[in-house]
DNA sequence: TTGACATATTCCAATTTAGATATATGATGA
DNA sequence: TCATCATATATCTAAATTGGAATATGTCAA
């Protein structure tokens, strides 16, 4: 393989900035596709595009409300993202931390 | 911009399987090329190649001592990465992951 | 039924990437 | 000086990405 696709896994998901952006929109709570588009500054099928590749992953889930569809978080897909960050966090202050700044 | 290079952000640096298994062997401490090689399954210029990906973020630093570079952590620079994710490690087990679970 | 609205999909171009291979650089020891 | 070791860089290729534009799908309301 090439290059990793963005299906792949949370971290190549979370890498773009503006799928960042529509998971920080929807900490909001459960939202149409329309009031996403409303709040960054992309495209709509740009939007419904990189929400694609977020429910591929299961960052996001939606249903069918009318003509509307309605998007949400599933946060309990970061975990992976979590464990690995937690393993860092530990590190923060710490010895290297300390060599960095000296040098 | 067509598309985000890996050098621009942290997301983009550990969006890469083999950049994050390279950090996770230096969490062990401050050690050569040739060490990590040993470590992980990719070639010498790979490893090389991901370590400059990881430098020029500032997820590395680097000194020379005699033919070895010595390559160690900078953790304080995952700090994006960990404001980001603690915006969603509260709404874990919160009520969108229970919505989620009930769908 | 028809038109308007909300969202998804398709097609395209430019750019980036990872990995493989070969080679260059640079330091050390004999 | 010269051979060797440790690491970095250059070149190439196939695949994947994002964003734009145009269009398709699907739902509702009149």
């Amino acid at each position: 393989m090439v290059r990793t696709p963005a299906t792949i896994d949370v971290f190549n998901a979370i890498a773009d900035e503006h799928r960042r952006e529509i998971l920080d929109v929807l900490v909001g709570g459960e939202m149409p596709v329309g009031a996403i588009v409303d709040e960054i500054a992309i495209s709509q099928p740009q939007v419904s595009k990189h929400l694609r590749v977020l429910s591929q992953i299961g960052l996001v889930r939606c249903r069918a409300v009318g003509r509307h569809r309605l998007y949400r978080l599933n946060p309990s897909c970061l975990q992976p993202l979590h464990e690995w960050a937690a393993k860092y966090e530990s590190l923060q202050n710490g010895r290297l931390d300390r060599l960095d700044d000296y040098l």
